[in-house]
This record gives C-alpha cells, structure tokens and sequence, in this order.
DNA sequence: GGTCTTTATACAAACGTTTGTATTTCTGTG
DNA sequence: CACAGAAATACAAACGTTTGTATAAAGACC
C-alpha cells in the first residue's frame, strides 16, 4: 500500500469538545479526573476520548505544563548486562513517582553521551541519570541545564549516587592477598570514570602490603574479547609471570581465562583470574567465576529518590548505598608456587 | 544547596530575538541556515545563541512542526546482549537519516510494551520500531496509531524485517542430524513470537528425517540460569536420554553445559549443545559454543531505512535481511553411543 | 529622481494543551 | 419569587516554535 498518509495528530481535545458539545478545557479536567466537572459528564467524555483514540500530545502539554515527568538516563553500553540490572531499578522506582524513563545509548562515546544529554534537553526532560558519565565534569557544570543531573557512579559530581569503586576494587586486591599472592597483575579497560578508582585501589593495596609496582604487570582491555588474547600472550611471555590477575571486568576475566587455558595455564591452579561485576554467566563458566558485585538494582532505585526530591526542591541527602561485595567462587585459588 | 530552582526554560528564540533586537521569525530562519538572512545577521545570532545557552524547546517544535524526528524503539530484554547490535545498527543507520532513537526497556512484558509505545505514541515519534513484540498483532492494528510502525522478527505484521528464525532453527537441526544424532532433544524459552518458529522447526527437522517427536524431549526455559539445572535434572532422570539438546539461547546452552558438567556428563562427548543468537562470550567457555549467529546489526539498518522510506510515503519494499548463519564451534560432536 | 526588482526583515496565525477567571446554570433558603 | 451560594462550564491567554505573507530597505535601470 504505497502512498498512506501517516498523519501525526488524529483526534485532539478539540475534537471530543465538538463530539460532546463542550468546551476543550472542560475536556482536560475530565480527562483530569478534576472534581469541577459533573460525572456524567466526565464518564461521558472518558468514553468518548476512548472510543475516538485520542492520544494525548505530550508537545503540547509540555509546553505549557513546562514539566515533562520525564527522566533521561544515559546507557554507556547496552552490550554490559550489568546496566540491565540499573535500569530494573531505576524504572521500578520511577513507576512510583509516575516518572517515566527515556533511555539513549552511547557506545561509551563522548560525543554520544554529549548528543545524548542535548537530546534530553531539548526534550525538556525533568531530570537525567547518567550512569559512569564519560564526558569530565566541568562539560556538565557549564552546561547550565537546569535540570537535575544525577550522576551515578562518579563521586566527583555535585549530585551523585555512587557505589564505592574503590571499595570494590580494594575487596579482591585483599582477598587475592590474603591467598598469599605477592605478583598481581592489573588489566585496566577502555577510558573512563571507573579507570581511576581501579587503578587507584591496586596500587593502594600493594602499597599496604608493602608490595612494588610493576608497570610490566599492567595490561590493557580495549573491551574486545580478542583483545585478551593478546594480554593471555603477554602474561605468557613474562619472565616472571603473575600468580594472579585482576581483570577489568567478568567479560575480560572470562576471556583471559580462555585465552590462557589455549595456552596451557590452568586456571586457578597456575594463575588466579577475578573478574568485576557479576554478570549473570560469572557463576557458571568453568571455573566459576570470583568477582564483585555492585548493587545496580539499588543505585537505580537510589538514584531515582534523590532525583525526585531534587525535581521537587525538597532537602535532598545524597543517598547512601549498599556495599559492594565480593563473591568467591572458583577461579581463584592459593599461589602454586 | 537546598531549595535550588529548576526551570524548565532558561532562554527562548524570543529572548534572542530581544537581545539581536530582531523578531524571532529570524532567528528561527538563521539557526535553520535559511538562505533568506543575511550572511553577518545571521553569523551574529548564532553566536549569540551559543553564548546564552539557547536550547530549543522540542515541545514547541513538535507542536508546529507536527514531526518529530524521534523514532521509538522497544526493546524486549536488555540483559540480551544481542539487542546491543541491534541498537547499533538502528543507530547508525538513524543517524543517516537525522533520525534520533529513543529506546524503553520492556522486561519481555506484554503490558510494558503496551506502556513503552503509548509513550512513544504521546511523544509524536515519527516511526516505532518494535523487535519481536511481545503483544498480538491484533493490538498493534487497532491501534490505529497513524504512525508507520515496523517490526522486527514478526513475520505476521504488517510492516516488517525479519531474518528467518525458522531457517536458523533447522540449520542447527541439519546440522546435528549431519552428525548423526537420532535422539534430540529441545529446550523451549519464556513466551513470545521466538517460540513458535523455532518449536515449528524442531518438529519440521525431525519429521523430514522421518524421526518421531517425543515430548520426553521437549524442556522448558524460564530466562533464569536457575532452571538449566532443573533442566539437567530431568535429562539425567530419563531412561533413554538425548545425545543432543538444541538450547533456546546461548546464556540458556552455557547454563545447560555448566549445569551437565556438574553431572558428570562431557560436552560434547557425552552430549552434543547448541546455542542461539552467538552472544560475544559464545566462543570463550569451554566447550566453544556451536550457535546460531542472527545479522541484527543489519537488521537494525535494514528496519531504519524502511521506516524511512515509509514515513516519506515512499514505495517501500519489505526488506531482505542476510540469512541467519550456523557457527559451528566445538559443542557439539557426533554421538558416542 | 522615480519605478521596478531583489533582498532582508517584520508580522501574525497556528500547533494542542492547560489554567485562572468569568459566566452561566442549578439548588436551596427565606 | 428573588436571591445567595454552590456547582458546572465557557472564555481567553499562554507555552515556544514555525512559516506564509506583508512590508521595508537597498540596488538597478532609464
């Protein structure tokens, strides 16, 4: 059928004031549930706008209401299941407040996170969540948007509801210590917000342990699975290889416990692997997978409060999160040596 | 800081216009870069318009314009990573078209669908774009919506992209009849427009292989990876067990695979398993996964350029879609017995 | 310098809602 | 029956853009 007309409005407000012979505005206190109109009349018009299809036209509304009730979040990576379990919460939590969620999706890009927020803006979006923000600080500041940002995962902004990275990074540096490592490698990822804190804990952590810094022990995860295979080879080629290593994430982990059992490394027997995250496939590769869990699901919900309190110029206390965790399974293991 | 003032509108064309002492009509044409204001004039408005942080009101454009330029896009399951690339490609190709993509995240529930197009359908979106929906078809016609709505991977709409989920389900049961497998075995997933094709193929694979189908073999998968160990269960339970199971999806085959190793039973040495959909991690577990690879990245574009088309009441032609393809890893063998 | 184009800008109406105020219609009371 | 008061509805302006048309300014030609 070449040739429909695809036409965006189809029956208006106006058009059910002509069917019930009334004015428009009563429309929109009936549609309101407003107690200023009878309610036969509201009954009435109810009917009628449902047997009409109407739809109403959020343009319009917008403008005038000047409030949207809607929330933009910012997904950095569709592909990370881990964000998965932050939008759950996030939208559990705005179905309360009858906030309702936008998403877009940056491919960890600056420049998409940047049309993504203007997109928002223009929207006239109520508020905006942007999990593990990649563009710096100041880009938000200048913005001006006025509109609430909350940013989620990044502590160095005005309104944020983080889980602390630190703290998580921290909890499997102590635990492959406690196994009696003494050689750990560091995989760090694709530039970001997370990198610092990572980065920040590892070193942290050897220094407590009165351990050195071995920039040969540092290896780099561009967020490709093949790109383990050639930090599986690095490690290989190490005269003095690590007894275990600290991967960015579970998909890197994951990878790298691949890529190093094709060369003969068992895993955790010959060489420790802890992953980041805890993505719902950790606990059943082979060998289950040792890592951290955020609490994703919470921040979403966390995070949604303190936006609303925010958007309704209420007191708002940044919000206070659960603890990362670490979950022990089986792929790490005491030093061999 | 408390009690911080949201507004919704910072500076409009009018306050522009007041400041370029110039009537807003103008200020419109030069931020359109419409050849009908002078080069200075309007070289001084866009500056001007940059300094003071003008962000146009899509409401107000929307209103007027009566499009959008917005395309919806429904997708069912975000813990999938496999919509990822479908993201990526819609993108990409919506870019083309200066078409920006807003995403909602239904959990594969009927009424979620319902909820994330009636927003859509509100916000005036110029196209929606639904990968396998979740809703009847019937819902979709009565809804009348005026606005060209295309599906993905549901065959039966009006409008719409597929790639042949039949043709994917019988390559993998070509392929373990090729290896011999008489005793087949079918784990079925969460209800929705996958399940009949896929059922529909299993049953066509056995019966042109003059095999009888066997509800024995039939199993069922809820979307959590705590029921691929029930499933192991009941095929460690039965007498004359499957040499094969073609699994609803990878993360279901990957659970399945952990869940029969704990058993004692060796992929694919005692057990043939395939996968679906060849998620990222599908080539770094043990065994490497033999799965079904779907081009959804094409298929993203492919559904774009068709909507674009559509809306530009263009003659449209359903498009033709890549074949699904079998990647044929190491999970799947020739019976022992 | 007057007329005719061309170029640049101003005017005004419209898009579909919402909302404060004004007006009409009831209902009950004296 | 008149009237106050309440209840129900109508009126009109506003939200921030866009766009067709009208107007003013500038340049070309005799």
């Amino acid at each position: 059928m070449p040739n429909k007309n695809w036409q965006a409005q189809r029956v208006t407000i106006k058009d059910i004031a002509k069917a019930a012979s009334v004015d428009p505005s009563t429309i929109t206190r009936a549609l309101q549930d407003s107690d200023r109109v009878k309610p036969a009349t509201r009954e009435k018009i109810v009917q009628l706008a449902a047997d009409m299809g109407y739809v109403p036209n959020m343009a319009a509304r917008t403008l005038v209401n000047r409030r949207s009730r809607l929330v933009g979040v910012v997904i950095p990576d569709m592909t990370n299941p881990f964000f998965a379990d932050l939008v759950q919460g996030i939208e559990a939590e705005a179905a309360k407040h009858c906030l309702r969620i936008l998403i877009r999706n940056t491919e960890g890009a600056e420049a998409a996170e940047r049309d993504a927020i203007k997109l928002f803006l223009e929207l006239k979006v109520d508020g905006l969540l942007v999990p593990m923000a990649r563009c710096p600080q100041n880009y938000y500041e200048e913005l001006q948007s006025g509109v609430p940002v909350i940013h989620i995962n990044r502590d160095d902004a005005t309104h944020h509801a983080s889980c602390d990275p630190v703290k998580g990074s921290l909890l499997v540096m102590q635990h492959l210590l406690e196994l009696g490592h003494r050689r750990i490698g560091f995989v760090t990822g694709p530039a970001g917000p997370a990198r610092e804190p990572k980065t920040f804990a590892y070193r942290q952590a050897l220094a407590e342990a009165k351990l050195g810094y071995d920039p040969d022990l540092i290896f780099s995860f561009d967020g490709s699975l093949a790109s383990t295979k050639n930090i599986a080879t690095e490690i290989l080629k190490l005269a003095d290889r690590p007894s275990a290593v600290f991967a960015w994430n579970d998909v890197c982990a994951i990878g790298l416990i691949h890529a190093l059992r094709d060369s003969k490394l068992r895993v955790p027997r010959d060489i420790s692997v802890v992953g980041h995250d805890d993505i719902q496939l950790a606990g059943c590769i082979d060998p289950p997978l040792t890592t951290v869990r955020w609490p994703m699901y919470e921040l979403g919900q966390q995070s949604v409060r303190y936006l609303y309190r925010l958007r309704e110029n209420q007191r708002a206390r940044r919000p206070r999160v659960p603890k990362p965790q670490l979950i022990i399974r089986q792929s790490t293991a005491k030093p061999h040596r």
